[in-house]
RNA sequence: GCCAGCAUAGCUCAGUGGUAGAGCAGUUCUUUCGUAAAGAACAGGUCGCGAGUUCAAAUCUCGCUGCUGGCUCCA
């Protein structure tokens, strides 16, 4: 066989080799680091026999720096060789687990990028403080330095192994295994070979006693338990079947794995850093919202401060969308049931809505009727009920304004904007801070446009995009743009105008300049669209803005406007809300400025600090021609040292501290503190003033 | 909604069945201070809510509410 490495070079062997024979025949060095393979870009066990003329690369170990972490060739982890040692210490922890509870079924246990779980039913539930037992056991089995054996059996000797073993789940990730295409079903046995060859092979004879665990398993899976340096069970959720939650329940233990003990460490101390830039901590401790138990779950309450940030971006917002051409208009927060049956959002999304709120009138005579509970309810669900709804989006609002006019094609397209509040009954348990509420205000437009215009549309969409992300500094997004499934047949609208559609989409985000992915199946149904998502602290993705185009509501309404032909046509509609909600969105920049705002946006801009109070006259002086400037600046004449006024306001996060003393008072000037680059020397205060103006009406970053 | 965990002063937390604790914040007094916490005194709690067990419950049991992580969902 002809083995071709990443440098290009060449090998040949005569027998059937394995990664590991390769690597020993390059060197001794490269044998003992290696851990794993990736054959033609799969993945490999080391010991696996190549499947014959392949190009070949060695996963191996990393080296340890000086304090004990890995140290990657390429200076980053490497992960494929991440991913073989949690998917190894996945099967350490299953067989832990499986050691302590021995009626424990396992279900489906893959790595991920930060580590790994393993599903898992059983009676007894596990929780948190069987955590420590069950890293003593995984502790063992790891210390036992045990190999990674693979076996592989026919469909015919395989599946009756599993049957009888009795764990459904696997019979069914075997039947999944063989529809993708696999043609034997592989085990992995934590252990060596011969504990299954001292029974002869027999596969269906019981398994010895002793240290013995397999795993039905694609693998590939490092050479042995040892491989893995340092290992967390982390977590516990409940999870489903395939997903699906009217399908069995069983319990998500997460862990994770590391080469080392250093890089679990550091890891762990990022999780808890992460933990401290968190909007929910950083909000609340800045004054920016909270959220009450008495006002009702996932109802934002912005605090004075939370408002001036929320009002600064929206002005910024508000003063593109004037120069993009937008008109703004307002609309009432509920609206008739019927016209939610018209666009179709009653009663399939009713689920998550609030429920309908019935007149008086009608509860009254119902009640006359002698009309029970349910009813009541039966009748609601059949749409028998007349009531208002609170809106749960802006478009038929703003389709009714369309439609209270006539339109010519000359008109077109309007921009109908809308800083509007919907409301959402979101479950219970997706509730998280500003990022997922139930009542949000959406930075909502409906364009009205001939579909010529969707391509000019969409790019001025994403400008709008570009231009807020860019001011913010926010360049770690992703763009994902959602096309229909071609072969589902869910979609509305004709061929050819979706082509027109996605291929105006596609080259909208490619104007972005940032990385997209183009995901069939990803599109709603009356049309596709663009979605932004970013990374919360701890690594979970939200989708912020969406821009979406739609042939179904105007249908739906029976919208039209005048041809040049005098003819009704049909427009096409544009949803967008590029930053998603005000809620999400700020919650999204809290952790990104990790709460230290820009000034324009910083709920205070500047605290001035006598440095006692014999300056408290000459600090409101200086305050008061800050103020003049339009900016929001407090004096801190409080009894306490300069130090302690320092560290209270560092904590608020002011950007300017304004040091004033004696010094100051004679010379005119003002001791500037930066709240990142620290004491900047006493600068006079007009001067101070002109260049903070600069940097508020620029919205320039501070930090870098 | 589901599984596990958590809920003690405004905040961060200690308190394993026997008189509710600390630090910070707050109030008052002293101090008048030049770049990340001056000192002292005072005040502050129905231990999330409701039942139960017990001579006795912050502590044990059950229910509820809220929060956290994940699952599912996100028009």
């Amino acid at each position: 066989m002809k083995i071709t490495l990443p440098d290009g070079s060449e090998k040949s062997f005569d027998t059937q080799v394995s990664a590991a024979a390769v690597a020993a025949d390059i060197g001794a060095g490269l044998a003992k680091a290696a851990i794993g393979a990736k054959v033609d870009g799969e993945l490999y066990d080391l010991n696996r026999p190549l499947p014959g003329d392949c190009s070949l690369a060695i996963i191996t170990r990393p080296r340890e720096d000086k304090k004990g972490k890995s140290k990657w060739p390429n200076g980053k982890p490497d992960a494929d060789a991440l991913y073989l040692l949690r998917h190894s210490c996945a099967h350490v922890m299953a067989e832990a687990i499986c050691k302590l509870w021995p009626d424990t079924k396992l279900a489906y246990g893959p790595p991920l990028d930060n580590g790994f779980y393993y599903d898992i039913s059983l009676d007894t539930p596990i929780s948190s403080d069987d955590f420590e037992k069950i890293e003593a056991e995984m502790k063992k089995i790891v210390q036992e330095d045990r190999p990674f054996t693979r076996y592989d059996l026919d469909p015919d000797t395989g599946f009756p192994k599993l049957e009888k073993e009795g764990n459904k789940y696997k019979i069914d990730n075997a039947k999944r295994a063989f529809e993708q295409g696999a043609s034997d079903l592989s085990w992995y046995v934590t252990g060596p070979i011969e504990s299954i060859k001292s029974n002869g092979l027999d596969p269906l004879a019981k398994p010895p006693k002793v240290s013995h665990f397999e795993d039905l398993c694609q693998g590939p899976h490092a050479p042995n338990t040892g491989t893995i340096g340092a290992f967390k069970v982390m977590s516990i959720a409940s999870s489903n079947w395939h997903g699906d939650v009217t399908s069995d329940r069983f319990q998500r233990v997460y862990g994770t794995a590391f080469f080392t003990q250093a890089d679990l460490d550091e890891h762990l101390e990022n999780l808890e850093q992460a933990r401290q830039r968190d909007h929910r901590v950083i909000g609340p401790r800045l004054g920016l919202y909270t959220i009450d138990e008495q006002v009702g779950q996932g109802l934002v309450l912005w605090k004075p401060n939370g408002a001036v940030v929320r009002q600064e971006l929206q002005n910024f917002i508000a003063e593109h969308l004037t120069r993009q051409g937008y008109k703004q208009v307002f609309t009432p927060h509920i609206g008739k049931l019927g016209l939610y049956k018209t666009s179709g959002h009653y009663p399939y999304y009713q689920e998550s809505q609030y429920p309908a709120l019935v007149s008086r009138e009608q509860v009254q005579s119902l009640a006359d009727e002698g009309c029970s509970c349910a009813q009541l309810s039966s009748q609601m669900e059949a749409g028998e009920i007349d009531g208002y709804l609170l809106k749960p989006m802006n478009c038929p609002h703003h389709i009714r304004i369309f439609a209270s006019d006539k339109h010519s094609y000359r008109d077109l397209p309007i921009r109908l904007a809308e800083f509007g509040t919907v409301y959402r009954w979101e479950q219970s348990g997706e509730l998280n801070g500003m990022m997922r509420v139930r009542g949000m205000t959406q930075d909502d437009a409906h364009l009205f446009c001939t579909e010529d215009q969707v391509a000019d549309e969409l790019q001025g969409c994403l400008e709008l995009v570009k231009i807020v992300f860019n001011t913010l500094g926010m360049n770690d997004y992703r763009v994902r743009v959602g096309l229909r499934d071609p072969d589902s047949d869910k979609y509305v609208g004709e061929p050819e105008q979706w082509d027109k559609a996605e291929s105006a989409c596609i080259t909208a985000a490619k104007s972005l300049g940032v990385p997209f992915s183009s995901e069939a199946g990803e599109g709603a149904f009356y049309g596709p669209k663009i979605d932004f998502v970013v990374k919360d602290v701890i690594g979970r993705e939200w989708q912020l803005g969406t821009v979406q185009v739609d042939y179904q509501l105007p249908i739906r309404f029976d919208l039209s406007y005048t041809g040049a032909d005098n003819q009704p046509h049909r427009p096409v509609m544009i949803h967008r809300a590029p930053f998603g909600s005000m809620e999400r969105f700020i919650g999204v920049l809290i952790e990104h400025f990790n709460g230290a705002f820009p000034l324009w946006l910083s709920p205070q801009q500047m605290r001035v600090l006598p440095i006692s109070d014999k300056f408290t006259d000459y600090a409101q002086e200086v305050t008061d021609k800050l103020k003049a400037a339009g900016f929001r600046v407090e004096v801190d004449a409080n009894n306490e040292r300069l130090n302690a006024k320092i560290k209270l306001a560092q904590e608020a996060k002011v950007p300017y501290m304004l040091v004033v003393g004696g010094k100051d008072k004679d010379a005119g000037t003002v001791s500037v503190r930066h709240r990142s680059e620290g004491d900047r020397g006493a600068v006079p205060v007009e001067a101070f003033i002109e260049a903070a103006m600069k940097e508020r009406d620029g919205r320039e970053l501070m930090e870098s």
